[in-house]
DNA sequence: GTCGACTCGGGTAATTCGGGTC
DNA sequence: AATGTCCGAATTACCCGAGTCG
């Protein structure tokens, strides 16, 4: 997918005139970088962005790559938790896609389409399965679609700043259920984090070494599946002990009951991704107001973070 | 890091044709060196230079941390399985991005990238970790860029055909590992394939079921865990008795050692991507043949497949 | 010295520039 | 005030045989 635009193919996507496209960059309306030559080269993630406003309508997403848009109107994020749904049961995986970047372009945040659309869908294809009216291979190929659309949607994220705050997550071990932890970076690199994920099944050990090494800001865990109580708390205890000072705990699932919560300590315990990216922002603000103050102080430009 | 770089691999990074970064050079826009024999070599720190000027943009930053990048063919293989290797472990995505995508760009198939780069890299991760060279996370990580980058190149992949074969496939129950039959999705694709993989940990009966529904002629086993080697047979059996006589079964991992292939009936046993994708070609080829006597017998140019 | 891959230079087609006008 | 269309000049992308690099 090319990520430099040139006036034309902006032109074509937005149905409207070459010369519009240009006047626009001319007017500041629209970021634009410009080659040796002196050419517009527009950045497709600006462009997203000024889309996402309102600003500008994307009548022809396929011109830039994009899965294009069903055109119907888009009845609401539980209207499309319900034919997402659907979908995800055909494996019609196109017209996920399709439902998502809708709502993507309509500027809906990332974290309310992971709570209200594709959490929501993935629960209701799990109480089918349990009613024996849904396959096992159509959850896994569901799950599958999904994982793919996050990993779509996160390429087209502008890639975070430079200084900004450091993000680090994953399962523990026993839990193989990627999709959280791989919302939760996604969320948290929507809000201006440089979030990674480390995956899945890793055990307390290798928490800790990553967090020794990296030095987070931020550490979430996903926690579907637990398969044995006590060993989690401890392990989790232990990582908390020697890291919980450092950085931000935030712990998530549903496999997190509140007598196991009762038993741990962090910072946040967040049951949605809107929770988690409230979250990040407020801590995100905290830490900017404090280096502002120190900027304030010391009349010293560098930034720390 | 490489202090002299081709014009190629600023093209690259600056996402332009290459021809425009020679005639920015020979009107001094971009300081340049010249080899003896009239190369053109641009230093990295000039470029930087008007980079950070904003004269222009820097697309893919990673292109220029590195050596010569583009396909040398198989010394250049083997070279970006040990460059990308290093750079899994140490999580720097872009940096394997952009090797996987010189290679793509190179005319590199898939499938090759996926045997001696992308596998080969793992399986050194795997090694190291055996030796305590590295952490688990470093492993686990490294699988979750590979998926991504999966992923991506799936996006790059023109849509298969209305017509095209149908393949499915998976990992079976207790399997957990999916970049394998992601890698065979991906392959299949590129081979002009409407390929679908189910997932991972896939009952033998939802298997079924989705043999059933779908009549795929092509149906693939990703093994690279059997926690159970008899259940496991018997599964394998039933699935290959009631739909081996009109799916192609090709099974592949490195679970199935040599005694246990010995005790299952599959069309095809492939050890790497390429036979995979050898194997699907040829299976085609003969398809395409046979559909075409029958055409020639009927002058009729309906495809059926 | 051989060899494959890369680069050179030049030519051509397609695109984009800015400005003026409707 | 904003958009769409037209224009010659300039810029960019693609192509190819010969020469260079590692």
């Amino acid at each position: 997918m090319r990520e430099q635009l040139t006036p034309k193919q902006v032109a074509r996507a937005l149905e409207v005139s070459e010369s519009s496209v240009k006047r626009w960059c001319d007017r500041g309306l629209i970021p634009t970088q410009y080659t040796a030559g002196g050419h517009r080269r527009i950045a497709l993630s600006d462009l997203l962005v000024r889309v996402r406003d309102g600003r500008y309508r994307l009548v022809h997403p396929e011109a830039l790559g994009l899965p294009p848009t069903s055109g119907r109107s888009l009845g609401g994020r539980q209207r499309a938790g319900q034919r997402i749904g659907e979908a995800l049961l055909e494996g019609a995986e196109q017209r996920c896609r399709q439902i998502v970047f809708d709502l993507v372009l309509a500027d809906q945040p990332l974290a309310a389409i992971c709570d209200e659309v594709l959490a929501e869908a993935l629960c209701e294809i799990g109480h089918r399965w349990e009613q024996g009216e849904a396959e096992v291979y159509q959850e896994r190929r569901a799950c599958e679609i999904v994982l793919r659309i996050l990993h779509e949607l996160r390429t087209m994220i502008p890639a975070p700043p430079e200084d900004a705050p450091e993000a680090l997550g994953g399962t523990m071990a026993g839990d193989r259920y990627v999709l959280g932890t791989t919302m939760a970076e996604l969320v948290l690199r929507e809000a201006g984090w440089k979030a990674i994920s480390l995956g899945d099944n890793l055990p307390a050990s290798t928490l800790a070494a990553a967090l020794q090494t990296h030095r987070p800001s931020l550490f979430w865990l996903s926690c579907s599946h637990i398969p044995d109580e006590t060993a989690f708390l401890q392990a989790y205890q232990s990582l908390y002990q020697s890291h919980g000072q450092r950085a931000a705990f935030v712990v998530g699932g549903n496999a997190l009951t509140e007598s196991l919560r009762g038993q741990m300590q962090y910072a946040s315990y967040c049951d949605k991704m809107q929770h988690l990216a409230s979250f990040a922002n407020s801590l995100q603000r905290m830490s900017n107001r404090i280096s502002g103050e120190k900027h304030d102080e010391s009349q010293n430009p560098t930034l720390e973070n």
